[in-house]
DNA sequence: CTTTGAAATGTTAACCTTAACATTTCCGAG
DNA sequence: CTCGGAAATGTTAAGGTTAACATTTCAAAG
């Protein structure tokens, strides 16, 4: 009477396999597993009554005996930015025969949720992480116990450093300090302002001390007033640029650096809306080279991060990192390249 | 003399802590997890020590003894397009207080690879998986193993029908007709072409259906030449579209529905190459609201899909069906809206 | 027909946790 | 005190797999 039940979830395990063919689960292993010494006859046997039970290996059951799940954990502030999607794509090809999965969190760039994240990555015991983290103070005691604990542990794009973990991610005070010179000679006189998040974020940080390292070069004043510290996403860029366009005209930057392309959109977004034009009235640059960087109504001068390329060496590093103990621990800088368009004023 | 080894990642097991204390790892599992019947100052004692050793549950072992890895995999077929990392956070939100866990794989829009993924988190006996599907042709049975297999399956965007899997998306027909009938009603006259991503994926056979819904209800004649079945990314998109220039002037559409907006913004890069304009001189709309619709040189008329709904809507099912095994099987179609920009001619 | 040794197959224990049942402790009532 | 019973704690087995060791089978050599 009962309809078509949905299948109870109960798998076929290797016990049963060996069961219905009268051999030991040994054997059954050994078969499925490719292993030696199994009778050609046997093999085939077992095989094909594994493949007409639906028999799946049960990873779980395999991972308690040999310590490994396969698996590494992905950490990202905002999957939702560009950027990381790329970086995502990167890390999946570098696992691309399958071996390892990835377990992909977003932490909204909250370091708390990150903080939970990891615990739960780690209780699932992961093989490795890959962490692009939000730690916003300078203590760095928990990546420190992560460590120390002998997780894997691999940062890209934002690093903690000096704690004992390998990082894959571009120069950016220096590539910081190579776009605002680029809009300091475009500029000769005037302001100039940063839109940056929150300087306790590693990326924040060197983005500015570039900045100022460009500024101090070229012997121009940095007006506190003109630095906003707030946050990495358009809304906020749109309120730190409100916050400039607030100031007395005389004291308003004549051109912005913004920490990423999503804080400079923003921005963008502030300047139309107060009736100015970007780059007549406000020159701006930003960072990432965004997907929409080019489709602006003034294409956004940037600076090209390879997305892909440090998802992909981030992700190869952990793999061998994992797979081999003695890999040692390294700093690796990618290449980037400054890409003008016309919001800088070119 | 050794320098300071690299942790050797074995982590404290509930035995170790017991050994230490003195008392069964029973106790210690009973004080570790709140449950009852464990004296007061036990619990105390047990939970500093595991704070103070650095014990972390292993799920792996929870895991084979429940039956149950909270965790859930996501299968979808581009991160890359904006779309998808929306859904991904609507995924999020609905697991947030964390206690699933999400496993990504792209397949890049091959079926293989799906299969292969669904194959690897099978064994990795995931509670449940979100697929949206790049299954090419009529041939569910793969599907129907899995529906039968009892492992809980929810679809969201691309579902395959009838084989007993919930299915999250939007009314991708009668959006398709909508924005179809809306270019008709703008294009009197003049041919009105289609690109489209395989016909075998559902949401290109539904919004082709649509089209032909719109066309034949304004007495409009579909030209077979007109219809370029190509794929569903900006590269597809241009290349349809070169075809359709290609055409002699007069067997040229005037207007153009495309699949998806990536293949939109493809296909206006091509037009522009062309030396041509949109709307001026061929009319195109799209499907998604792709982050970068509105910014187009001339911003895309395009329908507007809740990805984020999408993603948490599914979510939210696919968990009540893993925790519920009552749970009805049910076809969701979300709200679409038009969004209407320039790209049409309006 | 025995011996020999490799190949095939089997058995046991372990991985870490928890459910289920068993035992001990302890406190208050009689 | 002693008993009863609840609370605290302990023991055993199970979950699915594999490593390590043990046993059986079998074919070729003597």
């Amino acid at each position: 009477m009962a309809g078509k039940e949905r299948g109870s979830s109960t798998s076929i395990t290797l016990k049963e396999v060996a069961a219905v063919l009268g051999v030991s689960t040994m054997t059954v292993s050994r078969a499925i597993n490719n292993r030696p010494n199994v009778d050609v006859k046997t093999r085939q046997d077992i095989l094909e009554m594994a493949q007409k039970m639906g028999y799946t290996p049960n990873h779980v059951a395999k991972s308690l005996v040999s310590s490994r799940t396969y698996t590494i954990g992905v950490v990202i502030p905002e999957i939702s930015h560009s950027f990381f999607p790329d970086v995502v794509h990167g890390i999946e090809e570098a696992t691309k025969d399958n071996t390892y999965q990835i377990f992909l969190t977003n932490t909204s760039e909250s370091f708390e949720t990150e903080r939970q994240a990891i615990d739960a990555l780690r209780s699932k015991r992961v093989d490795g992480i890959l962490v692009s983290s939000s730690l916003k103070d300078q203590d760095t005691s928990y990546y420190q116990m992560i460590v120390k604990s002998g997780l894997p542990l691999v940062f890209f794009d934002r690093c903690v450093y000096d704690i004992g973990a390998s990082c894959i991610g571009v120069n950016d005070r220096e590539a910081s300090r190579q776009i605002t010179e680029h809009l300091i000679t475009l500029h000769g006189h005037g302001r100039i302002g940063f839109l940056s998040g929150s300087k306790k974020v590693s990326i924040a940080k060197d983005r500015y001390d570039g900045f100022v390292d460009a500024m101090n070069a070229h012997g121009r004043e940095i007006h506190p007033e003109c630095v906003i510290e707030h946050g990495f996403n358009e809304k906020s860029g749109f309120e730190a640029m409100n916050m400039l366009l607030a100031l007395p005209v005389d004291k308003r930057p004549r051109a912005v650096v913004a920490v990423n392309d999503p804080v400079a959109i923003g921005a963008m977004d502030a300047i139309k809306k107060a009736g100015l034009n970007v780059p007549h009235d406000i020159a701006i640059v930003g960072f990432t080279n965004d997907i929409r960087a080019e489709l602006m109504y003034s294409p956004l001068t940037t600076v090209h991060q390879p997305a892909h390329e440090i998802g992909n060496q981030a992700a190869t590093k952990l793999i061998r990192t994992i797979e081999n103990k003695d890999e040692p621990i390294e700093q690796m800088f990618l290449e980037t390249s400054l890409v003008i368009r016309k919001s800088c004023g070119c």
